[in-house]
Parts: C-alpha cells; sequence; structure tokens
RNA sequence: AGCCGGAUGGUGUAGUGGUAGCACGACUGACUCUGGAUCAGUUCGCCAGGGUUCGAAUCCUUGUCCGGCUGCCA
C-alpha cells in the first residue's frame, strides 16, 4: 500500500493534506478535554437505494476522522421508514463500505434496535409535558404549520392531558388507529422562525412490515427524532451530516437535551454539516439513479455508467483510487462540483502504477507481412509495465499475419499523423518496423488489408533495433490472438449540469445516446486467456480496462474504466 | 419575504492580521519502442463599496450574488 492509502484510512494524517474545518474542530474538542478525549462518528445511510461516490465521501470521512484521531466509527442503518426500504440495500451498502476498505469490526447498528428505547424516551417526553397526540390530518397540520414568513397557529390538541396523551399513545402503538389518523409531535414553539421546530412530528402509524422488526411495530420514528437519540445511544461525539440538516440542528439539540437517555455515561453528540459532492456530467440524487434502473437507461445499479459504488467497481475503478478521490476533493460547507476530470486522473495514477501493459486490436485491420516466412512464429520479449521492472516480463507471439487498429492507418494522413501510411514506416511494439507496401479494399473501396513488408534488421532488442520511426503500434498475431468483446463507456449525460433542468426538460433529456459502445470483434493477446474477472490492465496506447463479470470460459468481456490521456485526440480536435 | 449557510484562478481546496499556496484542467517545451508515463515551465484568483490597522482574503460595516428550509421522507 503507498502512502497515500494509508492516509486515506486514516492511519496517518499528519503530514500533507491540509486538515479540513471538522479535524479542526475535533482538535479543538480533544485538546479542551471535552468527551473525555474520544471520537466516536457514524456513518448512517437510509436502505432504500445502493450507495454513491457523495456516500464514499462521507464514508472516507467518518471512517477517516475516527481513525485519525485515535477513534472508532460506527455503521448504522437509518431504517425508520419500513415502507421505503429493503433489504437488498443493506447488504450491497456492506459489501461496499467493505469494498471501500473500511471495518465497523462488531458495530453494525439499526435504528430499529433502539425502537423500545425510543417509544420510551416519548413516553418520557409525553411525561413531561414536552409531547402531545396530535389529530390533525397531514394537510391540516401543514396549514397550521404556517409559512416562512408567517408563525403556525398551535393544534387544538396541544394541550391534551398527560394521561390522555399516554393513552392515546399507546393505543397507536397497539394498532388501534389506522395510518395517518394521528401523530405524536413535540410540543415547542408554533412560532419559530425555524420551521422544524414548530411542533415536528416525532411518531407516524405506519401498518408496514418492517425488514428486521417485521409486524412489531405499526409506529415509527422520524429522523428527527430517532436520528440525534440513536446517535446518544451509541455514545457518538461528532455526528457529520450534509448541509440540508443544518435546519435540523436545534430540533438535533432539542432531543439531546430534552430526553434523558443517560448523559453522563453516553454524553452528547455534536452534529457538523459538510456540503455533499456534486461531479460534473453526472446526477446524484438516489431518486434519479434510482429512476435510470427502473427505466432501464441503465442496466442497473452496477452499471458502469452509475456513480454508484457498485457501478464504479463493475467500471473498474478501485478503492485506493476512489479514496485519493474523496482526499483531494477537500471538505468545506461551501456547495461545489468537483470535475469529473478529477476522478479520472485518480484512477489512471492508480493503474498507471499497477495495471500490466497488454496488447488489444479493439477494430481489426489485417495485415500482412509478405516477407515474413508463412509458417513461422517468433516469441518477443515484453515488459509487463515499463515502469515496474519488478513487474516482469512476457513473451507474445509475432506472425506473418497480424492486426493492428483501424484507426492507425490512414490512406492520405493529415499532418502530424505518426502512424501507418502508404510507403510509411512505423514500429510494432516490441517486434520489427514494417512499412506498408499496398493497400488492399473490398467492392465498397473500404480498406480490408495492408500488405506490408518488415526489417529483419529492427527486431526490439536486437543488435541493431536503435533504428527510430516517429510511430509505434500495438497489434496482436492473428493466428494467436483471442477474440473479445469490449465495452466502451462515456459519460451518461452530455450536459456538465444535469440537474439544471431548463424549461419543461427533465434530467433524462441529457443523456449522451453513445454512452455504450459495443466492440464484439475485438483481439487481445493469448496472455490474457484467463484473465480473471475484476482484473484491470492497460490496453496499450489506449486506457484501462477491467474484465467484466458477464465474461464466461472462452467469452471474455471487457470493461474500459477509462481512456489514456489522449494528445493524438488534442490535435485532431484544433485541426478540425 | 423570514430563518440558516456560503462566496479565494476554469474546477476543487489551503491560508484565521504580515510575500495568496496546493491539486486537477488548459497551454509550452524536453524525453519516449505507449501521441501513455515522466520532467521542466507558462497562464489564471481573494464578490463589491466603506471602515479599523504600519499592514486585511482574514477584523467591523453595508450591499450583491448563490444554496438550503413550508414531508406524517431521510
Amino acid at each position: 500500500m503507498s502512502d497515500r492509502d494509508e492516509k486515506s484510512l486514516g492511519q496517518e494524517t499528519a503530514d500533507s493534506l491540509p486538515v479540513n474545518f471538522i479535524q479542526t474542530i475535533i482538535t479543538e474538542d480533544l485538546k479542551s478535554g471535552k468527551n473525555n478525549g474520544r471520537v466516536h462518528t457514524r456513518f448512517p445511510p437510509e436502505p432504500n437505494g445502493y450507495l454513491h461516490i457523495g456516500h464514499a465521501k462521507s464514508i472516507c470521512l467518518n471512517f477517516g476522522l475516527a481513525a485519525a484521531n485515535g477513534g472508532i466509527c460506527n455503521l448504522r442503518f437509518d431504517d425508520t421508514n419500513p415502507s421505503k426500504e429493503e433489504i437488498e440495500y443493506v447488504e450491497s451498502i456492506q459489501d461496499n463500505v467493505r469494498w471501500l476498505g473500511f471495518d465497523w469490526e462488531d458495530r453494525l447498528y439499526y435504528a430499529s434496535d433502539y425502537f423500545d428505547q425510543l417509544f420510551e424516551f416519548a413516553c418520557q417526553l409525553i411525561n413531561k409535558g414536552q409531547a402531545y397526540v396530535c389529530d390533525l390530518s397531514a394537510e391540516e397540520i401543514r396549514e397550521y404549520r404556517g409559512t416562512l414568513t408567517e408563525p403556525g397557529k398551535e393544534s387544538p390538541y396541544r394541550n391534551r392531558s398527560i394521561e390522555e396523551n399516554l393513552d392515546l399513545f399507546m393505543r397507536m402503538k397497539n394498532g388501534e388507529f389506522p395510518d395517518g389518523a394521528r401523530v405524536l409531535r413535540a410540543k415547542i414553539d408554533m412560532a419559530s422562525p425555524n420551521l422544524n421546530m414548530r411542533d415536528p412530528v416525532l411518531y407516524r402509524i405506519q401498518h408496514a412490515h418492517h425488514h428486521r422488526t417485521g409486524d412489531k411495530w405499526c409506529i415509527y420514528p422520524m429522523y428527527d427524532y430517532a436520528h440525534p437519540l440513536s446517535d446518544a445511544l451509541e455514545s457518538i461525539t461528532h455526528s457529520v451530516c450534509t448541509l440540508e440538516f443544518a435546519d435540523h440542528r436545534p430540533l438535533y439539540d432539542w432531543c439531546i437535551e430534552q430526553v434523558d437517555y443517560g448523559k453522563e455515561i453516553h454524553g452528547r453528540p455534536q452534529q457538523i454539516e459538510f456540503a455533499r459532492l456534486n461531479l460534473t456530467y453526472t446526477v446524484m440524487s438516489k431518486r434519479k439513479l434510482r429512476l435510470l434502473v427502473e427505466k432501464g437507461v441503465v442496466g442497473g445499479w452496477d452499471d458502469p455508467r452509475m456513480p454508484t459504488i457498485s457501478g464504479l467497481r463493475r467500471r473498474g475503478y478501485t478503492p485506493e483510487a476512489i479514496r485519493d478521490f474523496c482526499d483531494r476533493i477537500g471538505v468545506a460547507k461551501r456547495n461545489s462540483t468537483v470535475d469529473i476530470a478529477l476522478l479520472e486522473h485518480c484512477i489512471r495514477e492508480d493503474l498507471n502504477r499497477r495495471a500490466s501493459r497488454v496488447m488489444a486490436v479493439l477494430r481489426p485491420l489485417k495485415v500482412v507481412i509478405t516477407n515474413y516466412p508463412e509458417d513461422k512464429v517468433e516469441w518477443m520479449t515484453t515488459e509487463n509495465n515499463i515502469e515496474q521492472p519488478e513487474m516482469g516480463i512476457r513473451e507474445i507471439p509475432f506472425a506473418r499475419e497480424i492486426y493492428i487498429e483501424q484507426e492507425d492507418f490512414m490512406e492520405d494522413p493529415p499532418k502530424k499523423f505518426f502512424r501507418l501510411r502508404p510507403g510509411g514506416e512505423v514500429r510494432l511494439k516490441s517486434a520489427y518496423i514494417i512499412e506498408c507496401q499496398e493497400v488492399i479494399k473490398d467492392d465498397q473501396g473500404r480498406i480490408v488489408e495492408l500488405h506490408c513488408t518488415y526489417d529483419p534488421d529492427s527486431k526490439s532488442g536486437g543488435p541493431n533495433a536503435g533504428r527510430r520511426v516517429k510511430g509505434t503500434l500495438h497489434w496482436v498475431s492473428a493466428q494467436h490472438a483471442i477474440p473479445a468483446e469490449v465495452r466502451l463507456y462515456d459519460q451518461l449525460f452530455l450536459k456538465e449540469n444535469p440537474d439544471d433542468e431548463e424549461e419543461g426538460k427533465d434530467f433524462t433529456s441529457f443523456l449522451n445516446p453513445d454512452s455504450l459502445e459495443v466492440l464484439k470483434d475485438s483481439l487481445v493477446e493469448p496472455s490474457l486467456a484467463d484473465a480473471a474477472v475484476e482484473s484491470s490492465y492497460q490496453f496499450l496506447r489506449q486506457g484501462y480496462f477491467v474484465v467484466d463479470p458477464d465474461s464466461s470460459s472462452g467469452k471474455l468481456v471487457f470493461n474500459r474504466i477509462v481512456g489514456l490521456r489522449d494528445s493524438w485526440a488534442k490535435i485532431q480536435n484544433k485541426q478540425g
């Protein structure tokens, strides 16, 4: 593991990476002796969808902060709404967090673990006169709440007796009332400028089957009530969440303050908000991602074009690259949109170091080397990673008939085209220099084959290999190459900010129709025959590719993770 | 309109009263049996006005702009 990898796991933060404002708060807390020097964070996903790269930021932050300060981090499922949550999601979330490289050890919790205590706490609030059962309908509650500028008005049920509230709440719990008939509300302040404090709902009736508690409950606590108290019960010290919860912090604090959950032993958690991650050319909301899955725009939550952890994994991103990315984007309170190019940089940097170089021809063009013996096969030596000599060398077969990339030949090339042209010379990587003698075309005038000659004196590694030509091409031997399917992925959206939905358009109208191109007739060098699923390679001169789980014995499928930086493409763009 | 946040190069992020830095991108050039990688270099910034101060991105003030909040979602 590199230095950076260790750092991002939090074992080492002292050097290089700038300290974020949350670490500053923790450092001060540690100095002042707050929480007895404990640092305890949590990652609290709701199991209603797959995790995405934005969650990775939160995961790295929470686990990283804990580890960097000698603390611990819990994984807790915020499963307070059974109508939206599923077991599939709790499993995928655990997989994702583990795969990213984080370990919650024995601290896997569910908000539903606390339903009994949460119920007791609610009774406690009722007994203190700080909560009441309200019979207003959802619409009435909305009307009574007032607006941003006008205060709300008190519910007619606000001053029920403690006994009546207790009785009603118990009967809510016992299933005597239908969904929506009554709620339990906190008695705070209907005139508060903060709408969250205008007697917020604490419990609602929902006759729904819960994936963990089954049919035991038909009342479920709201996030604003369950979250602070779950934090408290887990002795969380720093409860890190995203910006939109800042307005809820007074309510968070109210719950912590009013409920007697054992502050002496559990302490008081502090909520701290940071800005969620946005990425160019992608959407991040679970709702929109789910829509893409449900409408079949993509193949599933793990489609390689999705910004989900599962999607990135299948695309070929590594945990190291994702953690590095999360380290680099920083943590602040200002909303911002990170350039997707930074994510791509991170995976290129990681794979450049680790991936073996191999030869693969995506769109094959046949080349016959006319002066090369018919039956001869030479095994050429080539390095697995020229910058990492310890990764070793391997042998690749060379013969009279080979394939090169279609785009590496032009009959009438523009300026600065360093590849093969009629009468031109080019080196075949780790083999010989060849010269193009003849272009063979079919009836329609399409180029189907090239006849070339090779310079026997130019063999790579040989005594006379020093002769230089401008271009070097990758290739595969026709008789040895194995077929492969290659899936070329591109951005899912054409618009930099797909959330910016202009008049009448929704984000799906910005979808990139060419976000996936499937190549069925690609050819790869024979050493790849047994390539394992999820192993990644650099296809020389082209990019990084990973073996997709759709592969089976005899049928290799590769996903393009990311292309190499391509200065030729830039030149072409400039030339128009 | 009320409350809460926030404004530093193209993007992200440091700097907390003393020379505005780092990363990504872009652009030059060197090197190259990957038009990759690497190396060297260039370009570009403190939202605006006023004030405090020897000195302000930083403190005060006024304004502007941006984001969030009116679920029995989280």
